[in-house]
DNA sequence: CGGCAGATTGACCCTCATCAATCAAGGTGG
DNA sequence: CCACCTTGATTGATGAGGGTCAATCTGCCG
């Protein structure tokens, strides 16, 4: 899965911006709200949320510090989704009229939010592969990699991390159901892979990790043979 | 599902472009070549492939006439995955380069990407919350309205139409085997809301085909209440 | 301390994948 | 024009993976 909207602070803070803070549970936005700006995490995590028509709910991501959320609202007028603090947390909010106005002016910043959208389009297409094609223990491996490494873009451990979210969360985003979610971590810890105790995850082996993805599918062997 | 790139066309057109011929089975672009170029499909259609390292193969999206492909290559160098047409095809290829540079003079023309790379993210959110919560009926059911949609709103007919794709092209859409899909094809026609022959669809009962959307689900609709 | 949300674990069952046989439709070459 | 082959679709039988229901357990916050 890509890293959207990672590094690009620099670019998006000459479009000025104001900081703010965002409880744990409080809403960055909603679902329906006038599009306006774009949100620079600089602190903390939230998930963003798909609402369909008939009551179902879908975490389509979960972003953390360094990462820019929000991109959704571009084409049409309203935001498309919830993005909900997952923690304590603090964005800067940047207008996107004026980052529009800016980047008209401003080749490199054209470039630079092009590229935001695209790198979204690639970590969602990531997770269509993740949905469309793996089992439910291979899609936590993938889950759990794609975390550690953007913990690792971030300054953070990668092989020690708090999950910020819960059990239904880290289902919805895979398509799985929370009691899965829960046996298969175990599952993992009874296997030596990963120690886990409530929202604290620690990576024993990495490689063993990556493993498991394409593991239990013998006909890939095969074929790439 | 949303209809990404949709009426670009007039807007694109500006950057120029040159027509080209793709024939049925033909890469349109490839995974890995240089990214140059958007493409506006005039005629046919085309299937967009995800390949991942481990020889996973993910269908992300079918394309037909009047929609842009090659969005994902923005953000880097190269394309991102395969784009196959599925029957002998026109599309008007628009170099980047122009693009690019005639959109920082043309707000409209920046505007106008920035909405298509936002649709993208839309259509393929969307996707994920299929791909996500829906069981094969409902995504089967999911699959064939948004097509009927897209094929009106391209001129053809909404109830009548021919799959380009095959069943198991559908299948690595919506993450089901092709078996499954075959099978759900033909227990919506033995309840009578479509009519199958091969690739030929007929919707017989549009309404009782969204309420398959849904239903054995009581418990949202407890929810719901 | 009590109450509650979240997590774990077990038992059971259903949906869908898998394996396999058959059928239909095109394309090709004789 | 027909026999042959290939590709795609259908249908059946069977079983596994993960959903569902339910009982506990844990940690946290008031």
């Amino acid at each position: 899965m890509a890293d959207a909207g990672a590094g690009m602070e620099p670019l998006l803070a000459r479009a000025g911006g104001t900081r703010r803070r965002v409880r744990r549970g409080e809403y960055l936005y909603r679902l329906g709200a006038q599009f306006h700006a774009l949100f620079a995490i600089r602190a903390g995590s939230f998930k963003a949320v798909l609402l369909s028509e008939d009551g179902r709910e879908q975490v389509t991501g979960f972003h953390i510090s360094g990462e820019v959320i929000g991109l959704d609202g571009i084409g049409s007028d309203t935001y498309a989704g919830d993005a909900v603090a997952l923690e304590d947390s603090e964005v800067t909010e940047i207008p996107f009229e004026q980052l529009d106005a800016l980047a008209a002016r401003e080749p490199a910043l054209q470039r630079a939010l092009f590229r935001m959208l695209a790198d979204e389009i690639q970590r969602e297409r990531s997770l269509m592969l993740v949905l469309g094609s793996m089992r439910a223990e291979e899609r936590l491996a993938a889950f759990l990699i794609n975390l550690s490494q953007r913990m690792r873009a971030r300054g953070f451990s990668a092989h020690r991390f708090l999950l910020r979210m819960t059990r239904e969360e880290i289902g919805s985003l895979l398509g799985l159901k929370l009691e899965t979610v829960s046996r298969i971590l175990s599952r993992f810890q009874d296997e030596g892979l990963i120690r886990v105790r409530n929202r604290e995850i620690e990576i024993v082996s990495m490689p063993a990790l990556r493993s498991v993805i394409g593991r239990n599918e013998l006909r890939r062997e095969r074929e790439a043979a």
